[in-house]
RNA sequence: GGGCGGUUAGCUCAGUUGGUUAGAGCGCCUGCCUUACAAGCAGGAAGUCCGGGGUUCGAGUCCCUGACCGCCCACCA
C-alpha cells in the first residue's frame, strides 16, 4: 500500500524530520544574487531580531518567529525572492551578567580572571549555550537561510561597528564628557535611559535642618529645613537652592549654610543658598539640597551657578575616600548612619512616608544610582531628525499605525545617547588615549588596522579606550552590516567584495522588521537613525545616488503584542506561569501552535495563550491527517479498477466544468473564494483572519460538507461511470492539495508530509514550500454558492427537524416539500435529491402542489419560500414545543416591528440605498411568512389538558 | 504629571469605509462508536455590544462624557 498514513496524526513521528530535512537541504538559502539576476522574482527580505546568546526560546519568541515564518513562506511561495536572515546577538550586559554568575558558583570572579581570559571565557561560553535558540528554531521549522547566520561580534560586523564609530567621531557626533548617567553598582557600568525601569517603592522623605551660618561665619541659631529621599548624598552637597520669590525665605538671601556632617575635606563644609526659579515652593520645605554629582537636576543647578560636583560614591555603591567617617560604607549603610548622625545633632526635623519612583538596572534589577561619570555620547539629533523625516515621509509603514505615534513622541523627546559600557563582554571603542598629551586618537574613517601613534603629539604612549560600545550600537547596524556594509564603501575599491556589494544592492532596504514594542527604542528607533544615517552613502547597483526612501533599513515595520498566559497576566517565573514553548510543542505539535498563534494574533490585542486552543488546533490537524486517509484510501480503491488522477494535473488552481456536479463546482469556487481571502488578509497582517478563513474552509466545508457529499459519486463498483468517478477523484485530489499548499505556511510540517505522500514520493519539488501559493483570483458571484446554500439549508432543516420529533438517527424517513411561489422547485434542487437523501437520511422525498399545514412544518426562505415536513409519527412535548413556538413568534414580531418602522420612515426610503431598502424588503416579507406559519403552528399544538 | 490601548456569549476573541435579524473557537445541553476522523458526527441553548448623552433615516461602529482595566513615557528633591 503506497499510502499508508497511521490512523491518527502524531506530530512527533513527522516533525523532527522535516525540521532535519530542510536544514540538511538548504531549501531556505538564498544566495548572493549573480549579476544578471534580473527576473528573479522581487525580493523579500526580513532580518530574524537576533536573539540573546544567552536565551532560551519563550512564547513571545515563538509568536515572532511564527509570525515571519508565515509571512516568508507565503512570500516564498508567492514568488517572491525571500530571504530570512538569522544570527545572535552577544547581549554585552546579559551575557557578561551569566558568565560572571557561573564564575562565581566556581568561586572565581571577573577581576581575578582579568579581563583576556575573561573574555576569552565568554566567547567558550557562547560557543556552547549560543546556539541553544538557534537549534531550538530549527525545530520550529524556521525556514531562515542557515547559510547567512552571523553573530554580532563576528569580524565582518565588528569592522561595520568600528568604522560607524568612526564616521560619527568624524563628523563630530560622538563626544566623550562628564555627565550625571544611570550607574548600576553591581553592573558596575553605565547603563542608558531605557535599560532603567522606574518601580514605585514606599521609603521615606526626611526633613534635615541645616544651620544658617551669620556674617562671621559661626551658626546663627536659625535652621533652614530641607527635604531629601536620599540623605546620605548630603556628602556631595554643594549648595541649597530655594525659589527667589519664595517669601518664606527672603531673609536667607545671599546666606550661607554649614553642612552638618563630617566630611574629609572640611570637617564642616560651607555651603551657599543659591536662588533658582526651577525650586518648586509647594514641594517639601520649598528648599532643595543640590548635589551635583548624584543627581541630573542639580547638575543642571550646579552648572548655571559654577558649582563644583563632589562624587561621593565609587563603582560598587560604596561612598568613596572624599567622605572621611563614611567611606567604604554601603550606600543604604551610609543612609543610616547619616539619619543617625543628624539625630544625634537634633537636626532632623522630621521622616515622612514617601512612595517614589526608583529606577533599577533592567537586567539586574539593582537599584541604579545617578552619578558623575566620564563617557562617551552620540549627538543624536542630527540622527534623530533624518528618522523622523523618514517615517514622516512615509518611507517606513508602521503596523499597527499608533506605533507611528509613539515613536514619534520618542524621537521629539530624546536624549543623547550614553553608548559607553564599562564592560569587558563587547565591542571595545575604537579610541585611543595618549598617555603624554592626554588627547584621543580616533582612526580615519575607510581605515584599517589600529593607530600606532598619537594623532595629536605623535607618542607612542597610546592605549585603547577599555570602555565597550552599548550591545544597542551594534545590533542598530545590522540591517546595514549584514549585508557587507562599509567593506564595498571603502575608497580602497579594490577592497570591495563584489559579492557583498550585490547583496546589498538586492536585499537593502529589507522588506518588513517583525518585532515586539518592548525594543521599538531599544531597536528599532536605532536601526531607523543608523540605516538612514550610514545607507545614504552607498550608491545603488547603477551607480546613482541612494535616496531617503531606499536608505532606510526596512518598509514596514509589523510590531506584535505580548503573549500571556490563559489569564491575561504577564508570563514571569516569579509568577511560576511561564509556558515553554518548547514542551507545548512536544505535546501537541508544532503546526497545532504555529496556528494557535496565528489564530489569535489580531494587530494590537495581545494574546492571552490558552492551550485549550491549542487542543483544539491539534484536532484539526487531526482533521486535515484524516481527511488525507480517505482520500487516499479512494485513489487506492481507484487505482484497483485503473482510474488513476493524472498529476500533471496538480499542482494549480482546479477549475470545475460548468456541467460538473453542484458539489464540485461550489468547492471549487469556495477554495478560489477562501485564498483571495487569505491572500489579503496576509497582505494587511491579519494571520487571525488568514487562519480562521482555513480552518473554515478545511474543517466547515471542505470536510463537513464536500467530502460527505462526493462520497455518492466515488462508485468503483462494476457498473460505475467511470468518466463520473474519474472526474470526482480528480477534483477531490486537486483540491486538496491545493489546500494544502494553502495551509502550508501555517503549518508546515504536516503539510509537507501529506503533500509527499498526495505525489506519492514523486513530487514534483523537493518541498510544498518550494510550490505556488493559491493567488488571488478576480471571480464573479459563483451560482454554486447560491445551489449549495439552498441544499445545506434544506438538509439542515430536516436534520433538525428529525431531531426535533424524535426520529432515530439510523432511520431514513421520507419527506414532503412545497415551493413558493413556484410549482416547480428548481434545478438544483431536483438535481441534487440523492445528496439530501444521502445526508439527511431521507428515505423518499415528495414534492406537494398545495401548502403544507401543521405543527412540524418547517419553512425556509430560499428563492422564494420552501415549506417542508418530516413524515413521522412523533412524540411531542407539547409544552416544550409552546414554548420553542412562542418564543420563535416573539423573536419574529420584534424583527418585523423594527423592519416595518423602518420602511414607514420616508427618510429612510429617500436617503438609503437602494439595495438596503430592497434587502430590507425582503427581508420584511420572509419574516412575515415566517411568523404567519409560526403562528399557525401553534395554533395547531394539541390544546394543553386542563389540570 | 503626560500619552496610548481596551471593555461584545460562561471563557478567549473577531466585527473592514455607519446599512438587512452581531460572529468564531472553547465550554455547556441533547442524541449518535454512520466503513477518513470519538482529537469525531448531528442538533441546540446562550449577548442590555461597560454606563449616560449626542449626530444620523439608521450606531457595536462616529462625537462628547463618566466608570473600570491594562500599558508606555516623565528629573519634582
Amino acid at each position: 500500500m503506497p499510502h499508508d498514513l497511521p490512523k491518527a496524526y502524531d506530530p512527533a513521528a513527522i516533525e523532527d524530520h522535516w525540521a532535519e530535512y530542510w536544514v540538511r537541504e538548504k531549501l531556505f538559502a538564498q544566495p548572493t544574487p549573480s549579476a544578471d539576476a534580473a527576473g528573479k522574482g522581487e525580493p523579500f527580505t526580513i532580518l530574524l531580531p537576533p536573539p540573546n546568546v544567552t536565551g532560551r526560546l519563550h512564547m513571545g519568541h515563538m509568536l515572532n518567529q511564527t509570525e515571519m515564518d508565515i509571512l516568508i513562506r507565503w512570500r516564498r511561495m508567492s514568488g517572491r525572492r525571500a530571504l530570512w536572515l538569522p544570527g545572535t546577538d552577544h547581549a554585552g550586559i546579559a551575557t557578561q551578567m551569566m558568565v560572571e554568575r557561573q564564575l562565581v558558583s566556581e568561586g572565581t570572579s571577573r577581576q581575578k580572571l582579568g579581563r583576556e581570559a575573561f573574555v576569552e571565557r565568554v566567547w567558550k561560553w557562547r560557543e556552547h549555550y549560543g546556539g541553544v535558540i538557534l537549534d531550538q528554531m530549527k525545530r520550529l521549522g524556521a525556514s531562515v537561510d542557515w547559510q547567512r547566520e552571523y553573530f554580532t561580534m563576528d569580524e565582518k560586523l565588528s569592522i561595520a561597528v568600528r568604522e560607524a564609530f568612526v564616521r560619527l567621531y568624524e563628523q563630530n557626533l560622538i563626544y566623550r564628557g562628564a555627565y550625571i548617567v544611570n550607574w548600576c553598582p553591581r553592573c558596575q557600568t553605565a547603563i542608558s535611559d531605557l535599560e532603567v525601569f522606574h518601580e514605585e517603592q514606599s521609603g521615606h522623605l526626611w526633613e534635615i535642618r541645616y544651620p544658617v551660618l551669620d556674617a562671621k561665619g559661626k551658626d546663627s541659631g536659625k535652621f533652614l529645613s530641607v527635604a531629601t529621599t536620599r540623605p546620605e548624598t548630603m556628602l556631595g552637597d554643594v549648595a541649597v537652592a530655594i525659589h527667589p520669590e519664595d517669601d518664606r525665605y527672603q531673609h536667607l538671601h545671599g546666606k550661607k549654610l554649614r553642612l552638618p556632617l563630617r566630611t574629609s575635606d572640611q570637617s564642616n563644609r560651607v555651603i551657599p543658598i543659591i536662588l533658582d526659579s526651577w525650586v518648586s515652593r509647594d514641594f517639601g520645605t520649598g528648599a532643595v539640597k543640590v548635589t551635583p554629582a548624584h543627581d541630573p537636576n542639580d547638575f543642571a543647578l550646579a552648572e548655571r551657578h559654577s558649582l563644583p560636583s563632589i562624587n561621593i560614591m565609587d563603582d560598587t555603591g560604596h561612598i568613596n575616600a572624599e567622605s572621611g567617617p563614611y567611606a567604604g560604607l554601603d550606600r543604604y549603610v551610609a543612609r543610616k548612619r547619616v539619619v543617625a548622625d543628624l539625630e544625634a545633632q537634633n537636626l532632623l526635623a522630621g521622616i515622612k512616608d514617601y512612595v517614589n519612583n526608583i529606577g533599577h538596572c533592567d537586567r539586574c534589577k539593582t537599584v541604579v544610582e545617578p552619578r558623575l561619570s566620564t563617557q562617551w555620547f552620540i549627538k543624536i539629533q542630527p540622527l534623530a531628525d533624518k528618522a523622523k523625516e523618514a517615517v514622516r515621509q512615509g518611507h517606513i509603514k508602521f503596523t499597527p499605525e499608533m506605533y507611528e505615534k509613539t515613536y514619534f513622541e520618542w524621537m521629539e523627546n530624546i536624549h543623547d545617547w550614553c553608548i559607553s559600557r564599562q564592560l569587558w563582554w563587547g565591542h571595545r571603542i575604537p579610541a585611543w588615549h595618549c598617555a603624554e598629551c592626554y588627547k584621543i586618537t580616533v582612526p580615519k574613517p575607510n581605515t584599517k588596522g589600529d593607530p600606532t601613534a598619537c594623532a595629536h603629539c605623535g607618542s607612542k604612549k597610546i592605549t585603547q579606550e577599555t570602555d565597550v560600545l552599548d550591545t544597542w550600537f551594534s545590533s542598530g547596524l545590522l540591517p546595514v552590516s549584514v549585508f557587507g556594509w562599509p567593506h564595498f564603501n571603502t575608497e580602497n575599491r579594490a577592497d570591495t567584495a563584489l559579492s557583498d556589494f550585490r547583496d546589498f544592492a538586492a536585499f537593502y532596504p529589507t522588506s518588513l522588521l517583525v518585532t515586539g514594542f518592548d525594543i521599538l527604542f531599544f531597536w528599532v528607533a536605532r536601526m531607523i537613525m543608523f540605516g538612514c544615517w550610514f545607507a545614504e552613502d552607498v550608491p545603488h547597483a547603477d551607480g546613482s545616488k541612494r535616496s531617503l526612501a531606499d536608505s532606510v533599513p526596512f518598509r514596514e515595520v509589523y510590531i506584535h503584542a505580548l503573549v500571556l498566559d490563559a489569564n491575561r497576566e504577564k508570563m514571569s517565573k516569579v509568577k511560576g506561569n511561564v509556558l515553554d514553548p518548547i514542551e507545548i510543542v512536544k505535546t501537541y505539535g508544532t503546526d497545532a501552535v504555529r496556528f494557535t498563534l496565528a489564530a489569535m494574533a489580531s494587530p494590537g490585542t495581545d494574546i492571552a495563550f490558552n492551550i485549550a486552543r491549542t487542543e483544539g488546533y491539534r484536532a484539526f490537524a487531526n482533521k486535515i491527517w484524516n481527511a488525507a486517509r480517505f482520500l487516499f484510501m479512494n485513489v487506492d480503491r481507484a487505482a484497483e479498477i485503473g482510474i488513476v488522477v493524472d498529476p500533471t494535473t496538480l499542482g494549480k488552481m482546479p477549475e470545475a466544468a460548468t456541467y460538473a456536479p453542484l458539489e464540485a463546482r461550489w468547492i471549487v469556487a469556495e477554495l478560489h473564494a477562501t485564498a483571495a481571502k487569505v491572500n489579503q488578509s496576509l497582505e494587511n497582517y491579519r494571520y487571525d483572519d488568514a487562519a480562521n478563513t482555513i480552518y473554515q474552509f478545511f474543517w466547515g466545508s471542505f470536510c463537513d460538507w464536500y467530502l460527505e457529499i462526493v462520497k455518492l459519486r466515488l462508485d468503483f463498483s462494476e457498473s460505475a461511470d467511470k468518466a463520473q468517478t474519474k472526474a470526482a477523484l480528480t477534483t477531490l485530489v486537486q483540491v486538496f492539495e491545493a489546500a494544502l499548499r494553502l495551509l502550508s505556511p501555517f503549518m508546515p510540517f504536516l503539510t509537507e508530509e501529506l503533500w509527499h505522500a498526495v505525489y506519492d514520493g514523486n513530487p514534483p519539488a523537493k518541498s510544498i514550500a518550494l510550490t505556488f501559493y493559491p493567488p488571488i483570483r478576480q471571480i464573479q458571484t459563483d451560482p454554486a454558492f447560491g445551489e449549495m446554500d439552498l441544499i445545506r439549508e434544506l438538509i439542515v432543516q430536516i436534520r433538525s427537524q428529525r431531531k426535533e420529533l424524535g426520529v432515530p438517527e439510523k432511520d431514513s424517513v421520507p419527506i414532503i416539500i412545497h415551493a413558493v411561489p413556484m410549482t416547480q422547485a428548481p434545478a438544483a434542487l431536483l438535481d441534487n435529491l440523492n445528496v439530501i437523501q444521502k445526508l439527511a437520511r431521507v428515505s423518499n422525498v415528495q414534492f406537494s402542489e398545495s401548502e403544507i399545514q401543521g405543527p412540524d412544518v418547517f419553512h425556509y426562505p430560499y428563492f422564494g419560500y420552501y415549506s417542508g415536513r418530516v413524515v413521522y409519527e412523533r412524540t411531542i412535548d407539547v409544552s416544550a414545543e409552546r414554548e420553542r413556538l412562542t418564543k420563535e413568534i416573539a423573536k419574529y414580531e420584534k424583527g418585523l416591528i423594527t423592519a416595518e418602522r423602518q420602511l414607514g420612515n420616508e427618510s429612510f426610503l429617500a436617503k438609503a440605498p437602494a439595495n438596503v431598502v430592497e434587502g430590507l424588503k425582503k427581508q420584511e416579507a420572509e419574516t412575515r411568512l415566517l411568523l404567519e406559519k409560526a403562528r399557525a403552528a401553534l395554533e395547531a399544538l394539541p390544546k394543553e389538558r386542563e389540570r
